[in-house]
DNA sequence: TATCATAGAACGAACGTTCGTTCTAGCGGA
DNA sequence: TCCGCTAGAACGAACGTTCGTTCTATGATA
């Protein structure tokens, strides 16, 4: 027996599948509707029967991926036992991302959402970036780390491992980042440990 | 005396001006012609007299930019001593741009330039990038800094404070950029010195 | 089982708007 | 007079969206 209505929301689906390949390889304005019902197959009205515009369909995308993120971080920084521990899983992690599901990375981290989702606060100011933040402050209280200011440990923990993830989803540098993990991490950990 | 025509330009350059100031506030596809008209105080014919079309604008803006940095890395990384000499002088460099002249850093670092400027590289390709690149296998052979991939140099050194720079630039961080250089600084070189 | 009724998914031509660009007329200093 | 420059109306293309219609699956009725 099947699933209740398994397949309901199939072209929803297939549709923002459609729109975040292209919105990672073109941009928000520079995909039309158009383009969005080559590559998903969906007509044009049935784009618009399950969404309400285009900006719907970004809002849609960023908010799934945003929730995945944000889960994602909630999960390693309360089930790691260490910031150590929860940093490293978590770059491990956007690391794995970036080479299975590049588009997602690219459209999260590079994009101006500004420019098409004005109502939307920068992803800085999401919860992912918010629960970083605390987790630092518990780290520093506990003397794991240095004392600084929270968000000077926070970029020079992320900020060189995000820059690495840009140069590989542009395809810039030709390894997996897998293999930069350790290095990486090195200088990560002899910056800020206490 | 004056120097030659120093007035000839004045339009055109009110026009980069503007249009720096709108691209980096709505993006290029957010700013139409009619907005740069309206800012610069410029008319459409006499925008398109001084530009071939909108993307000549972008082009001589991003170009500029880049070229104004790219010297400003040559000019640190060949006169400073030491590569710590180099890079801390360009980090304050870009910590002040920021301050100063955030819609340029804004536009040149944030903006997905291949979205509007498709036949430009990326800027981690251009020529600053290269140069420093450069400059880190020099330090490395020298002795000054440990071994690892130039690319994970470059990122460790760039990564953190790029990232404190876009969250000042968007406004998130309400401190002037400098109040953390030393502590910004004082990890990132733990993090590569030799 | 056969027939009809209904809901809503799918369709794509057509619409109105906005955009970048072109065009033509005219201004003003040399 | 000439020419660099300015002006802004007009143009055509491309866009996001709408809408009247068709298709399809399911349920009700007899």
């Amino acid at each position: 027996m099947k699933d209740i209505d398994p397949y309901q929301n199939e072209p929803r689906q297939e549709i923002l599948d459609a729109t975040l390949r292209l919105f990672s390889a073109k941009g928000y304005f520079g995909t039309s509707m158009q383009d969005i019902r080559k590559e998903s197959g969906v007509s044009i009205g049935a784009i618009y029967h399950y969404f309400k515009n285009k900006e719907e369909i970004a809002t849609a995308l960023y908010d799934a991926l945003l929730e995945q993120m944000s889960e994602r971080t909630n999960h390693y920084l309360t089930t790691e036992k260490t910031f150590e521990a929860a940093c490293q899983a978590l770059i491990k992690y956007f690391f794995a991302m970036a080479e299975e599901t590049p588009h997602a990375l690219q459209f999260l981290l590079y994009a101006r959402h500004r420019e098409f989702l004005p109502h939307k606060n920068p992803i800085c100011t999401a919860k992912p970036f918010e629960l970083l933040i605390e987790a630092g402050k518990r780290a520093m209280a506990a003397g794991e780390v240095r004392q600084m200011h929270p968000v000077v440990l926070a970029t020079t923990v992320f900020g060189s491992p995000m820059r690495l993830i840009l140069l590989r989803v542009d395809g810039i540098m030709e390894f997996p980042l897998t293999d930069f993990f350790e290095e990486s991490w090195g200088c990560i950990w002899r910056a800020v440990s206490a």
